[in-house]
Formats: structure tokens, C-alpha cells, sequence
RNA sequence: GGGAGCAUAGCUCAGCUGGGAGAGCAUCUGCCUUACAAGCAGAGGGUCACAGGUUCGAGCCCUGUUGUUCCCACCA
């Protein structure tokens, strides 16, 4: 017999063991199984700078469900997990880290810096791989991967080679966004818009010859000093005859022109711009048509370059005060008014961007985006939800070159060597051992890394050991699902889709599970700074990686945000302590290990209607799971489990099981195993834990419950009629409970009940039930009873007597009974519209009429006995 | 300025292709009925934001309005 269980499910006594126990059975690994279907995740590689979050929680749980449920399919499946080095992000860490220590970059040097870098993943990644693993993640790690280990680095650097030698790579000086404090540059999405409140200064830029001014206006007056002209539209009559004077630059006293240019809104501010090339993009754009001259005067940590001696050294805010200040004392400035205006941060330190020119790596993206778009048009990859596709579509469409090149140590070094004698450019997958233009020896390599995301655009082909032609990429790519949250759409999906489909000629997946993010209680975004955010690891210790799971697929719908409630983790913890005991009941009433088959010749009615709901289970939950419904199937299994099977199904069971009857003992012991059993199959990638756990203690074949086939809808467990029969008592029970309760007679008071019905037979089976769940001493069927002192209820194909004489008030009897009558009135008229409605009995399907006609039929009968029972009470009295 | 989401019970949210509105929590009533008080049996509670429209029929489809959240965008 089955080992005794606790009385409550206590998580920390089974998870770590479960999970070992799968690791030993080596389910998680995929063999490359050449006859199978396959089924493949990547994971969105977590980063090694911190730990795992909700968010983490939520994107891998998704993915958890969606590789058991295709494992136990029969898939060959694959989820490939790994970490992402995430350059500027670690290496922001890192500095600050060594800040405390009182080290910089510079003190220990690129070689030493680097050894710390992987001294911190091997202290992070492996923490983050921990946590996923608490999670019950079911990844196969014996492909552990990392976006900066050599596999991928090779990938990186064929694809660098490639898109160069396609001239989809290039190196070019333009103005980009710099991070003053990364001190590095970074892509346009990586820039964050945040709206500040600011000033607006007015100033007079003087006419060299001496005929007046020009009045404009900005929001960022020190970058006065690299002003290269000052622009108005070419339309605006106002300004039409100064274009092409001179002016003479406040402080600086530089001669600049005066250019007309269509950027220029008229009916903006005094329809005058300053133009500061070197420091606004769309400037540098003006320059270049104009071609002014570039005028840079920011380091690249923001202060005022040397050639301002009254402002050098000072930071881009202290400079802005002085150069004011000095604009005043010299007459230029005229006003400042209150403005709010949008300004660019860096999305990892919030510092604000500072546009700066510079020569950097550029991918070419017209020519990559074409076919990423027409791959998703073309249904070749879909969104789940579709909306997001035009999310995907809006990115792409209006895409700008990608800067690639970082300013860091942390990353894939770029493959470029520059030679020093002819001064060109070799790139090189390999190490570059002399320069391919002329041969010299004399090169060195360019000392920036790669955009971290370039690494991660590769993730689905790199870790399945492209660009080598590997048994894995041959078996596993293109892969299934990509799971992940819709923020990432632009930095990740858009960039694996055109480097899946340019690399490898393929979409790099099929399908693109979208999420939300998850908020708190509040409705909130979770972060460090509102210290609002809850710990995944902190809630699986208190409540169990199944309540977090489950709390998590619950009422989840794809794309939707969702809020962290601790209420709704402690139900799910509930509903998990629930199934924990239907199995210790279902243990305690077992006498072998042994499973004893279904005998379709003895199942009762019950037996019918318990197997033939949970066909219908197997056949919805299967469906949601593939259609990627999540949420609706997890709700369908709780409600199966607690109000189906426990409520309903095991408390009939009783009566078989305390009886005498060894068949019927039996009989009952193989539905409830049988249908226990392959529901925790169901349930299984949503609570992996306790499924496995329970199921191993259960009569069972197999291994693990993790590995063990998915349950199949079969037409032999079909029971319609039997289902509709055991309906109609369960209506007649739930009657008796309800009227009891109304008037307040405890469980422990036994009634007779008498039952007036024209379905005789199917009561006459059901008179256990009703025994046993309408607190019956016994029962009576018949077409008639002695109504005196009865307390009557009616469904709609029954009267109910129950003979309590003592505690029937006719007076309030006689109001309920007047109140169902109103009710089934109201049903009746609403059926009756219906189907005296010729519209509807044109147009409406021929089923749907049937059925109404048939339910209209059914208030009818009940509005019968309802006045029957009225007319016996009135007449009694 | 463009785009998208959301608005359903007191709270947090489901509601798949249009066919009489659901769950969890909270509230109220009664139960220690030997699987479970982290439980059992009941009850109350909703003009599905508002206004039109399409349809035999709308929470669901269309249009508009309001509120709210998010994304994108160079008005200096």
C-alpha cells in the first residue's frame, strides 16, 4: 500500500526532490530523435546582472506549460536555456561595483577588467540558472548556453564578416546618442523618452551688419557654443530676405548664416532655429545639406571641450547656469519661459543622452527589414495576440541604421582591424594576421564591442551550433514558440526575425507568444526604486513553485498586463493543499498498488457522468493549450478538480466505498484512480510538483508522470445521456441543500424525501446520492404524494416533498413557491419572445430552436407543478 | 501628433468563432458530515463606461464620446 501522506501538501518537503528525480532521469534532455516531430523554445536568455524577477517567473513558467504539454505529446522537444552577457548593463554593475572598491576601468585595464566580468557570470549566471530551476523549469541543460561563450562568438563574427562583405555592415562618422555616463553609444532603442519640465530661453543672435537681430528660442542654450548657423523655412515671408546674412554667435562672436530649410516649423516659437550640427540630429541633417560646419564641444562625459576656456571642464548643466548668466550680462538673452519637453535617457542608467558625432559601426537595416515584414504578412511567423504585429510592422517600417558598436570592454570585440600603413579596414571572422589591402602586419583591432542585442539576434541559430551545420540546428531549426514580453519586441523578435531569415533563410520561429508585465497590487511597475518588487523566490518558499505557477497562468491572457495579488497565490496554494487530499483520500480507500481497469459493464451512473465530463476536459484543455489559451485551460481544471471530481464525484464515491460490495468498492476505486490519475496528467504543466509527487504514489505505468503520454479524447467515454440523467439529481439535490439551508436544518437532521417525477428510473438509481448529499433518511418516487406538511421544492423535472411538518411555515412556503412561480414566468416569457419571433425562427440555426423550444417545454412543465403546489397549500388551509 | 490596450460583482480579473453574465478574494447564513476549516453546504451582489448602429439576437461586431494606461514621433 502507498505510503501515508501529510495531512497538508507541503511543497519544500517535494520540490527540490522531484526535480532531482527528473534531472536523474535525464526527461529534460532532448535526444535529436530523427523519426519525432520536434517542438523547440530558445529562452530568452536572462541577464547575468541581477536575479530573477516576476517577470522572469511569469515568461518561463509560459514556457514550462507549453514544453511538458508538447512533451507528453510525443514531440521531440527542446527547450535551450542560457544567459545573456548583457554588455552595457554588467558592465555598469561592475563599474560600480569596482567604484566601491575604489578601482576604475582604467587602474586594472581591458584584460583585467574582463577577468572580473567572467569571474561576475560565473557568479550571477549560475545564480539566475538556480532560480530557474526552482521555478521546475524543465530546460535541457545539458545545452546550457551563454551569449558570450565561443559558439556564439563564432556566430558573431560570421555574421559581422557576412553582412560586411554584403556591405550591410559599415563604418561611418554621424551623430548618435551617447551615454555620458556609460560613456559609450547606444541604438535608438535604447534611448528611453521621458517628458521633463524645462526652461525655453529666448535669445538675440545680432545681424554682423549691424541692422538688428534675430530672435529664437531652446531649450538647451550651452550647446550655443557649436552653433553653425541659425535656420528659418524657406516659406516664411518674415524672415525671407535674411537668409543668407550673417550673425554674429553671443559669447563665441563667430560669423554664422543665416540658411532656410524646410525642417523649420513657422508657427513654432519665433520660426527661428539655432543649428547646432555636433549635438542635435536633426541639426546634423540641416548641416549636412547645408554643409556646415560639425562643431563639437562636449567630451564624452558631457563637460565643455577645451576650446571654451571660461567653460572648460564644467559639466553640460553647470555650463548651461554660466553661459545664461553671461548671455544676460551681454544682452542677448530676453526671456525664459516654463517648457516641458521630451528628453532621451539611456534605458540602463537614465543619465540623459547626449547626441554626439562619432565614427561608429552601422548595420544597413532597408534591405533586412523587407524581408522580416514579408515574412510576418506572409503568416510565415504569427503574433499571438495578432496585434502586436503592428507593433512589429510600425518598428520596422520606419527603422533607422542600427548603431552597433559599444564603447565597452564587456562584449563580442569587433572583427575590424585597421591598418596603420594603408589605413583600410580588414574584417575577419578569424583573428586578422596582417592586413588585407597591402599586406602589413601593422594592424591592430578596434578596441569597442558589439550592441549586446547583435549576440542576442543570433540566439535561436548560434546555440544550436550555427554556422556549423550540426545535427541540433538541422533537427531543431527553425523553432516553435518564442515566449516573451511585449517590451522587447523591438531591442529582440524584430532583430532574431531578420537575422533568422538573412542568415539562415528561415524565420528563426513560428510562433511569438506575447505576455504583459507583471505589475503589483497597485497596478504598479515593479522596480528597485519603488522597492515595490516581489521576490519569485521569497513566494515559492512561502507557498510553492505550483501556487506561483498557477497564480501566474490563471486569468492570464496573452499580451495583458497583469497585477501580483499575494491573495490569489495563497488560492492557488489552496486549490494545490485540495488536490493533496483527494489524494490521500483516494489512498486511503485503495487495498493495492495494482491499477484495475476501467469494466464498462460496471461502471454506475455516476462513473459515466465523472468519465464522460473528463473526456470533455481532455478534449477543451488540449485545445485551449494549442490554440495558446493558457488561462482558460488552467480555470477549466480547477474547476473540474474542485467542483466536479472533489465536490461532487468522490463524496458519491463514499457510499460505494464504505459499503459492502467488493465489485462496486472496485469499480469506484478504478474511475477514481483512473480519472485522478490522468487529470494530474493534465494538470501537470501548470503544477508540475505536486502532479509528479502525487502521481507517484498513485497505482501507475511509467516512470514519471513528466514523461508519461498526454490523456486523449475518446468517443468510448462519451456518455451523453447518462451525463444529462445524473444531471437531473444533482439539480434535485442541490434543491434539498438549498431549501434546508433557507430554513437552517443542519446535515446532522435527516429527512425523508419523496420525489414526484416523470424520469422514475433515473431517480430510482440516484437514491443514494440523495441519501447521501440531500441529507435523506430515505426516499420515495412516485407521481403523487401526501403534500400536507411538506416542505416542497421543485426543478425542472421534479417536486420535491420533504415531510418536516414541524418546521413548515405555510405562510413563507407559500411565498417561495409564489417567487419561483414569478421566475419561471419570466423564463417562459422570454422563451415564448423567442420563438414567436419569425426572425428567429428563419435565421437562428435549427439546433438552437430545437433547444429553446425543448427548454420552453421543460418551464412550462415546472410552472405546472409550481401551480399544483400553490393550490394544495391554499386548499389545505 | 500618430498607434494600441483597457473600462464586466465591493476588490483583482476571466469570458474561445455573437445564442439567457463567470471565478478567486471579500461579505452574510449554517456546518468540526472520519480527504481537506488552506475545508463543506448555501445566500446576496452586475443598465458588461456612455450614445448610436449592424443583427432574429450584442459584454462580444461597427461608429462616435468619455475616462485610463502604454508605445511610437525631431516641433528647436
Amino acid at each position: 500500500m502507498a505510503k501515508e501522506l501529510a495531512k497538508q501538501y507541503d511543497p519544500k518537503d517535494v520540490e527540490d526532490r522531484i526535480y532531482k528525480g527528473w534531472l536523474e532521469g535525464k526527461y529534460f534532455h532532448a535526444k535529436c530523435e530523427k523519426d519525432k516531430d520536434t517542438y523547440t523554445i530558445v529562452i530568452p536568455p536572462p541577464n547575468i546582472t541581477g536575479q530573477l524577477h516576476m517577470g522572469h517567473a511569469l515568461d518561463n513558467t509560459l514556457q514550462d506549460i507549453l514544453i511538458r504539454f508538447k512533451r507528453m505529446q510525443g514531440f521531440d522537444t527542446l527547450w535551450l536555456p542560457g544567459t545573456d552577457h548583457a554588455s552595457i548593463a554588467t558592465e555598469a554593475k561592475i563599474v560600480e561595483k569596482m567604484k566601491s572598491e575604489g578601482v576604475t576601468k582604467e587602474d586594472i585595464g581591458r584584460d583585467g577588467f574582463l577577468e572580473r566580468a567572467w569571474e561576475w557570470k560565473k557568479q550571477y549566471g549560475g545564480r539566475i540558472i538556480e532560480q530557474l530551476k526552482k521555478l521546475g523549469s524543465s530546460c535541457d541543460w545539458d545545452r546550457e548556453r551563454f551569449t558570450l561563450d565561443e559558439g556564439c562568438n563564432k556566430a558573431v563574427n560570421e555574421v559581422f564578416e557576412r553582412l560586411y562583405n554584403k556591405g550591410l555592415i559599415y563604418r561611418g562618422e554621424r551623430i548618435i546618442n551617447w551615454c555620458p555616463h556609460c560613456k559609450t553609444s547606444i541604438s535608438d532603442a535604447e534611448v528611453e523618452y521621458e517628458e521633463q519640465a524645462g526652461h525655453f530661453w529666448h535669445l538675440r543672435y545680432p545681424f554682423k551688419d549691424g541692422s538688428g537681430y534675430l530672435e529664437l528660442a531652446t531649450t538647451r542654450p550651452e550647446t550655443l557654443l557649436g552653433d553653425t548657423a541659425v535656420a528659418v523655412n524657406p516659406n516664411d515671408e518674415r524672415y525671407k530676405d535674411m537668409v543668407g546674412k550673417t550673425l554674429i554667435l553671443p559669447l563665441v562672436h563667430r560669423e554664422i548664416p543665416v540658411v532656410a530649410d524646410d525642417y523649420v516649423e513657422m508657427d513654432f516659437g519665433t520660426g527661428v532655429v539655432k543649428i547646432t550640427p555636433a549635438h542635435d540630429p536633426n541639426d546634423f541633417e540641416v548641416g549636412l545639406r547645408h554643409n556646415l560646419p560639425v562643431i563639437n564641444v562636449m567630451t564624452d562625459d558631457a563637460k565643455i571641450v577645451a576650446d571654451y576656456p571660461k567653460y572648460a571642464g564644467m559639466d553640460r548643466y553647470e555650463a548651461r547656469k554660466a553661459i545664461v548668466a553671461d548671455l544676460e550680462a551681454e544682452g542677448a538673452l530676453v526671456k525664459i519661459e516654463d517648457y516641458t519637453h521630451n528628453v532621451g535617457t539611456c534605458y540602463r542608467c537614465s543619465s540623459t543622452v547626449e547626441p554626439r558625432v562619432s565614427k561608429q559601426w552601422f548595420v544597413k537595416m532597408k534591405p533586412l527589414a523587407g524581408p522580416a515584414i514579408d515574412a510576418v504578412k506572409e503568416g510565415e511567423t504569427k503574433f499571438v495576440p495578432q496585434r502586436f504585429e503592428k507593433v512589429y510592422f510600425h518598428w520596422l517600417e520606419n527603422i533607422r541604421d542600427w548603431c552597433i558598436s559599444r564603447q565597452l570592454w564587456w562584449g563580442h570585440r569587433i572583427p575590424a582591424w585597421y591598418c596603420a600603413d594603408c589605413g583600410e579596414i580588414t574584417v575577419s571572422k578569424t583573428e586578422a594576421l596582417e592586413c588585407k589591402h597591402c599586406g602589413s602586419k601593422n594592424i591592430t583591432q578596434d578596441p569597442d564591442t558589439l550592441d549586446t542585442w547583435f549576440s542576442s539576434a543570433l540566439w535561436p541559430f548560434s546555440t544550436l551550433g550555427w554556422p556549423e551545420e550540426t545535427e541540433d540546428f538541422k533537427h531543431y531549426y527553425p523553432t516553435n514558440t518564442l515566449v516573451t514580453g511585449y517590451d522587447i519586441i523591438p531591442f529582440w523578435v524584430m532583430r532574431m526575425m531578420f537575422s533568422g531569415i538573412e542568415q539562415t533563410g528561415e524565420v528563426p520561429f513560428n510562433t511569438v507568444l506575447i505576455h504583459g508585465l507583471v505589475r503589483d497590487s497597485q497596478g504598479r511597475k515593479m522596480s528597485k526604486s519603488l522597492g515595490n518588487g516581489v521576490d519569485p523566490l521569497e513566494v515559492i518558499d512561502t507557498y510553492g513553485a505550483d501556487a506561483l505557477r498557477f497564480s501566474l497562468a490563471t486569468g492570464n491572457s496573452p499580451g495583458n498586463d497583469m497585477r501580483y495579488i499575494p491573495e490569489r497565490v495563497e488560492a492557488s496554494r489552496n486549490f494545490a493543499n485540495k488536490i493533496w487530499n483527494a489524494a490521500r483520500f483516494i489512498l486511503m480507500n485503495l487495498d493495492s498498488d495494482e491499477i484495475i481497469p476501467l469494466d464498462a459493464d460496471k461502471l454506475a451512473l455516476e462513473d459515466k457522468w465523472i468519465l464522460s465530463k473528463y473526456n470533455t476536459l481532455v478534449a477543451d484543455v488540449t485545445e485551449n493549450l494549442d490554440k495558446f489559451e493558457l488561462g482558460l485551460a488552467v480555470q477549466k481544471l480547477y474547476d473540474f478538480i474542485w467542483d466536479i471530481f472533489c465536490d461532487w464525484y468522490i463524496e458519491i464515491a463514499k457510499a460505494r466505498l464504505n459499503g459492502e460490495d467488493e465489485n462496486a468498492k472496485n469499480t469506484a476505486r478504478s474511475v477514481l484512480v483512473y480519472v485522478f490519475t490522468n487529470t494530474l496528467a493534465l494538470l501537470h504543466p501548470f503544477m508540475p510538483f505536486i502532479t509528479e509527487e502525487i502521481w507517484q504514489s498513485m497505482p501507475h505505468k511509467g516512470e514519471a508522470l513528466m514523461v508519461t503520454e498526454w490523456p486523449k479524447f475518446t468517443t468510448d467515454l462519451k456518455f451523453t445521456d447518462e451525463e444529462a440523467d445524473f444531471e437531473k439529481i444533482m439539480a434535485v439535490i442541490k434543491a434539498i441543500r438549498n431549501r434546508r439551508a433557507e430554513m437552517n436544518v443542519p446535515p446532522s437532521r435527516k429527512a425523508k424525501v419523496q420525489i414526484a417525477t416523470n424520469f422514475a428510473d433515473t431517480f430510482k438509481a440516484g437514491t443514494a446520492y440523495i441519501c447521501r448529499l440531500g441529507y435523506a433518511s430515505e426516499v420515495e418516487i412516485g407521481n403523487e404524494f401526501d403534500s400536507e406538511g411538506a416542505v416542497r421544492v421543485i426543478t425542472d423535472d421534479a417536486t420535491v416533498y420533504m415531510p418536516m411538518k414541524e418546521l413548515v411555515d405555510f405562510t413563507a412556503e407559500l411565498a417561495r413557491l409564489k417567487k419561483d412561480l414569478d421566475k419561471a414566468n419570466v423564463d417562459k416569457e422570454f422563451f415564448e419572445k423567442k420563438l414567436n419571433n419569425q426572425g428567429f425562427l428563419a435565421k437562428a440555426p435549427a439546433q438552437l430552436v430545437e433547444q429553446q423550444k425543448a427548454q420552453l417545454a421543460k418551464v412550462l412543465e415546472k410552472i405546472k407543478m409550481i401551480e399544483d403546489s400553490i393550490a394544495d397549500i391554499e386548499n389545505a388551509n
